[in-house]
DNA sequence: ATGACGCCCCTG
DNA sequence: AGGGGCGTCATC
């Protein structure tokens, strides 16, 4: 029987396909190379050899392996094995899994890229041709050769340098060497003195060192969290290991690097999705070549490799952004433990509101629970004020007392940040004669209306699903009144609101449609500084940028969340209003807080007010434990989009018989569905559902495996796009 | 996913 | 007859 290779290819076929090894094969073990495969009738593609094996014998005509691109396997050991794991958990085809983990360019069968730096020389020739060179910049730039090598990044400042050096390679007087990579320590700046919070939490990480460990670093804001990291990566540098670092995809700002680079004396690379795809190949092959100590990155830095492991933290554990909502939907989070677990090193999770996973888990004991409940320095925790707004005058939907507190703040020569989670001019454009709204033509369907949102101050109407834009008409298209209203208000209304209270304020307008890139905002808020002001601005503002001036923080437009359907609304409320009010008293002035509300008696509210987070999820957990909810119990959602619903329905319909055919799909999980799902994701499309629960979280993964080769099957599903996604965030 | 094939219907 | 459109099928 013949020898053949099983390669994972990145299609999303669950299965591997076996190849004849290539002719010049050597013998040498394949697994975990990539390969060039001839597949189908669309050309070659990129695969991983993800096992060897003999030919099946009732296997037709085999195709050969083209070329094999890697003479050691890129991925192997932990990773490759983590990764396996990660393809089985989320049912998803591992060369799927594979392409999602790999850099753009390593994923199209690029070479690992070159990691090392470079910097031009003058030869032997070059010096003794110096004398009797004649001007012009190449001369110019032999003659500061003469005085040293110089790196690439100082070539570029010189203007010219990049011609004059290749003039000079020409005529062999100078070349571009490669400087061995450089373990020179540079100059590492101490932190503050730790306080005795900090430091246990610290000796507890350390304790935990030499194998794996879950920690559950929990510290309100201000607390210090981040020096308990450092402590714990400089412990680990100092052990000849790397470290890795995750954070929300708004949590890596320059300043964040600026601090690990000051404080830990070795490079710390970055990366995030404003790189470059061949920049992300780099910092991979650094990773995978040891060279990276130090990795500080956004979701998908939870695929780099760690050959010499030591210690993982992930930031802000509770962010949203660390799980990936499309393609393969892992979560980052998640995983890290994974693979902290495999690399046997610890895992620290931080945040100042712990999602309730993480909390279940350290009650359960499965996490170690560190406390900070001290801020650092004297900061003072802010004073938090609810401002009942019930028949009260709304300007643009602010209060006078805010408005009044906002005036009294700005002449105390504070800074003001006014958060309300809605951009845009107003939410809904509405006819007061007929009840006509504004709703997006491409998003709505008879059943689920998606409103348009009124932006550019009342003119144009937007679609925040699909991004359709109109202008605003100037009568009711139903009945031609021309009584047409915008309702509630955006961040853009309150800022015209505020721009019109207070004319000699400076008002810097914070969200998704004035900021498209992080730099932009990072830029704008510095221009702001900490002189007097006011800031409007959505989610965006409640974390990153550390605002000094800040004294008062006012929050508008709660009450939506306050009576959301999803469950974790509450949670992701309470998250928010915490992280938001945190922003506020990190100054030398004590900071206050008004959280401005319709239901001041709201037990959320209350529970908030007088026991901060950990009384809110101390009431929260017995909740989701009534309703059968995660944590305490295990979710998947089956997701079906087509043109007309009835497909998308007749589809989950075979999937829901299918599961419950399942042998190990008895009571043990529930199926629900399927539900028509409120928000088409692409116009033209409907979406519906089919949710998924258990408590045990082996059964319900039984009961996928059970029944998916018969979804993937079943002559349903060709008529649809599917998608199947394990513990589901977003329930709608 | 992705390309090929076949069947349909429209124009000509 | 010619060809765009889409449902169906296979991909080692």
């Amino acid at each position: 029987m013949r020898p053949v290779w099983r390669i994972a290819l990145p299609v999303p076929l669950p299965k591997l396909f076996d190849y004849l090894p290539p002719a010049d094969d050597t013998g040498e073990d394949p697994v975990g190379c990539r390969v060039r495969v001839p597949f189908g009738r669309s050309g070659d593609r990129i695969g991983v050899v993800a096992a060897t094996g003999l030919a099946d014998p009732a296997a037709g005509e085999l195709k050969a392996v083209v070329a094999r691109l890697d003479e050691a396997p890129l991925l192997h050991g932990e990773l490759l094995d983590s990764l396996r794991w990660l393809a089985r958990y989320t049912h998803a085809p591992l060369g799927e899994v594979l392409a999602t983990a790999l850099p753009g360019p390593l994923r199209h069968g690029e070479p690992l890229p070159d990691t090392r730096d470079w910097c031009w020389r003058l030869t032997e020739a070059g010096a003794t041709a110096l004398a009797g060179m004649r001007g012009g910049r190449p001369r110019e730039l032999a003659g500061r050769l003469a005085a040293g090598p110089l790196g690439e990044e100082a070539l570029a400042q010189i203007e010219g340098g990049r011609a004059a050096a290749r003039s000079l390679e020409k005529r062999g007087l100078a070349e571009r060497v490669a400087l061995p990579p450089s373990r020179e320590p540079i100059a590492a700046a101490t932190g503050p003195m730790l306080n005795d919070e900090q430091r246990a939490a610290v000796d507890t990480v350390l304790a935990a060192r030499d194998g794996f460990a879950a920690l559950l670093l929990d510290g309100v804001t201000g607390s210090g969290k981040t020096e308990v990291y450092l402590h714990a990566i400089a412990d680990c540098l100092a052990r000849g290991r790397q470290a890795l670092v995750l954070v929300p995809e708004i949590g890596l700002t320059p300043q964040t690097l600026a601090r690990f680079r000051a404080r830990l004396g070795v490079p710390v690379h970055a990366l995030h999705s404003g790189l470059a795809d061949g920049e992300r190949a780099r910092v991979w092959a650094a990773a995978a070549r040891g060279e990276a100590r130090v990795v500080v990155g956004t979701r998908s830095a939870v695929f780099l490799p760690l050959p010499e492991p030591g210690l993982i933290v992930v930031d802000e554990e509770h962010d949203g952004s660390f799980k990936q909502l499309d393609g393969i939907r892992y979560h980052a989070r998640d995983f890290a433990l994974v693979r902290g677990k495999a690399l046997a090193v610890p895992v620290v999770l931080g945040s100042a509101t712990p999602s309730l996973e993480s909390l279940r888990n350290a009650g359960a004991g499965r996490y170690a629970h560190l406390r900070l409940n001290r801020r650092a320095g004297d900061a003072k925790p802010p004073q938090v004020r609810v401002i009942d707004v019930r028949k009260r005058p709304l300007e643009a939907g602010l209060s006078p007392e805010l408005l009044d507190a906002i005036g009294r703040a700005l002449a105390d020569r504070g800074q003001v940040l006014v958060f309300k989670n809605r951009r845009g001019y107003a939410p809904v454009l509405l006819c007061h004669d007929c009840g006509w709204s504004a709703q997006c033509p491409r998003c709505s369907t008879e059943l689920h209306g998606t409103p348009m949102t009124v932006h550019a101050g009342g003119r144009r109407l937007q679609c925040h699903h699909c991004g359709a834009r109109q202008r605003v008409p100037d009568a009711c298209p139903d009945c031609g009144s021309l009584a047409l209203q915008p309702q509630g208000a955006g961040t853009e209304r309150i800022e015209d609101a505020l721009k019109a209270r207070f004319p000699d304020t400076r008002i810097l307008r914070i969200d998704r449609g004035s900021t498209q890139r992080r730099d932009a905002m990072e830029r704008l808020l510095a221009e702001f500084g900490d002189e007097p002001g006011i800031l409007v601005g959505t989610q965006m503002l409640a974390k990153g940028h550390d605002l000094a001036g800040l004294t008062l923080v006012a929050v508008v437009g709660i009450d939506e969340g306050l009576f959301s359907a999803d469950f974790r609304a509450p949670e992701k409320l309470a998250q928010l209003l915490i992280q938001v009010a945190g922003r506020a008293g990190r100054a030398l002035k004590p900071g206050e807080v008004l959280l401005q509300t319709h239901h001041p008696g709201h037990p959320l509210l209350a529970t908030l007010l007088a026991g901060g987070y950990h009384a809110f999820a101390d009431a929260e957990l017995p909740l989701r434990e009534a309703a059968g909810f995660p944590p305490f119990a295990h979710m998947a959602m089956l997701r079906a989009e087509a043109r007309q619903v009835e497909m998308a329905e007749a589809f989950l319909r075979a999937a829901r018989d299918a599961l419950r055919a399942a042998p190990a799909a008895d009571a043990a999980i529930e199926v629900n569905g399927p539900l028509p799902a409120p928000m088409p994701r692409r116009a033209g499309y409907q979406r519906a559902q089919l949710l998924l629960g258990s408590p045990d979280r082996r059964a319900l993964h039984a009961a996928l495996d059970a029944a998916l080769p018969a979804i993937h099957a079943s002559p349903e599903s060709r008529r649809v796009r599917w998608s199947l996604d394990i513990d589901p965030v977003d329930l709608y």
